[in-house]
RNA sequence: GUGGGUGUAGCUCAACGGCAGAGCGCCUGACUGUGGCUCAGGAGGUUGUGGGUUCGAAUCCCAUCACCCACCCCA
């Protein structure tokens, strides 16, 4: 550990074996919704050009202004690693003339995502995300069966106490009208602000509402509430949402202060929060974004994703206590006990995984006891010895590793036996 | 970008101015054909790095790097 040469760039981490499972679960739980919600893969590179998040997220965001990986490449454009899914799967769908098929379109996708942040629990640099976006659909229908969905997904992974926040922060027409009453209530109070939010007030007010500090937290509570400053579309659509939910069964809580860190959210917005709320909490969180494909060039589209942290989810997983199904395949080791078996053992073991079971033996030539426990480090239920003179009759020793009793068999036996459990 | 904490064996940690250790893990052995338990042995560290103080530094001081935690931001 000491001084090693090379290491992991900073906030980014290796996989081991061990956690493997986790992920494995996560990500069959989630596509496996996803597809029963009628959602179909789709994969966008891990960079694209850094215009297409700049105007996607927004040029103001914290993301775009200080946390995107930006490069220049060997021909001179301005790249960047996707500091999130949805702008990439937004421009597929218009470069793929994807608003000729049945509407809305949905589409999943997971993979890492890159943002340079300083790490910390539950944030890294490059972490991955399983992302899904329902586009081309205006329905408020649509929001809350996208909300069940997210919903749904923890509770399969059998999730306890999480709570999903909802708010509409409106659109186009009605935020300005908010953003105003805003300043206009902060302004009075400025000298009360913290240093942030300050700056914020003119740029980006809306921000001013989840800011943590304890002064401007209480500020924040009597603040105006986006919900009142509702067009007639907007407060129709959100009430319409709350319906579809109640229609789903999904508990939810109205959070006024809930805003998002990316530009391009209208409308309804929600984030799904684990019991112990921590700083780097929020499992995941999504919402309607009816301006993004307009901005990107298209034809005025609705839109609405959802977008969850595997890592967090993992995090809150331990936390929880839950662990993922081992379902393995049962461990056959196979051991020899002299020259000719050793040079049999090619032969057993080829049998063994062609039945569908994980193979292994040792290398070199170690002795029996040395194989054991080898077969047992490696979690073997089962072990075929092949005792030179059993091998010779066509048999082999086999061995339940878990009782330790074992029984001289032809290997079809021993195969079968294994099969059978 | 800001603040705090921590860096000793693969892992978890002792030693806190005087010979760098333990447990776990790994390897070998305890009837040359049998794992787990036990016992014995072994491999593995320039104490993150660089400087300073000191007769002597893992230990005290400074710097630096890394990791962790929090702010910020968000997944």
């Amino acid at each position: 550990m000491a001084d090693l040469k090379y290491r992991s760039p900073r906030g980014t981490s290796d996989i081991l074996p061990e956690d493997q499972p986790y992920w494995a679960f996560i990500l069959e739980t989630a596509v496996g919704l996803a597809e029963v919600y009628g959602y179909q893969r789709v994969d966008v590179p891990i960079f694209e050009f850094a215009d297409l998040y700049i105007r996607g997220v927004g040029e103001a965001t914290d993301i775009v202004q200080k946390e995107m990986y930006i490069f220049e490449d060997r021909g001179g454009d301005r790249m960047a690693l996707r500091p999130e899914f949805t702008a990439g799967i937004c421009r597929a769908y218009l470069q793929h003339g994807m608003s000729n098929r049945p509407l809305p379109v949905k589409l999943w996708t997971a993979g890492p995502v890159f943002r340079y942040d300083r790490p910390q629990r539950g944030r890294y640099r490059q972490f991955h995300q399983f992302n899904y976006e329902a586009i081309g659909e205006l329905d408020p229908w649509l929001d809350a069966e996208v909300i069940d969905l997210a919903w749904r997904f923890y509770e399969r992974l059998g999730l306890k106490d999480l709570t999903l926040e909802l708010n509409s922060i409106g659109d186009g027409r009605c935020r300005p009208a908010y953003r105003e009453a805003l300043r206009a209530y902060y302004r009075p109070l400025v000298d009360r602000l913290c240093s942030d939010c300050k700056d914020r007030l003119e740029r980006n007010p809306l921000r001013l509402l989840d800011c943590k500090q304890p002064t401007c937290w209480a500020l924040s509570e009597a603040a105006p509430r986006s919900v009142d400053y509702l067009c007639d579309e907007c407060r129709e659509h959100f009430a319409g949402v709350q319906e579809w939910l109640g229609r789903y069964g999904v508990p939810y809580r109205l959070n006024h202060r809930l805003v998002r860190g990316l530009d391009y959210y209208t409308k309804t917005v929600f984030e799904v929060q684990p019991p112990r709320q921590g700083a780097q909490a929020a499992l995941g969180g999504g919402g309607r974004y009816d301006g993004l494909i307009e901005e990107l060039g298209g034809r005025p589209t609705p839109g609405i994703g959802f977008a969850t942290g595997m890592e967090r989810i993992i995090l809150e997983l331990k936390e929880q206590g839950i662990s993922p199904p081992g379902r393995k395949l049962p461990v056959v080791f196979v051991a020899y006990t002299g020259e000719a078996t050793r040079l049999a053992t090619v032969g057993v073991v080829g049998r063994v995984r062609a039945a569908g079971f994980i193979g292994v033996h040792a290398f070199g030539s170690r002795s029996l006891k040395s194989q054991l426990r080898l077969a047992d480090g490696l979690g073997a239920g089962y072990a075929l010895i092949l005792g030179e003179e059993e091998y010779r009759q066509g048999r082999v020793v086999f061995r339940d590793m878990a009782t330790g009793s074992q029984e001289v068999v032809s290997l079809e036996e021993a195969l079968s036996r294994i099969r059978r459990g």
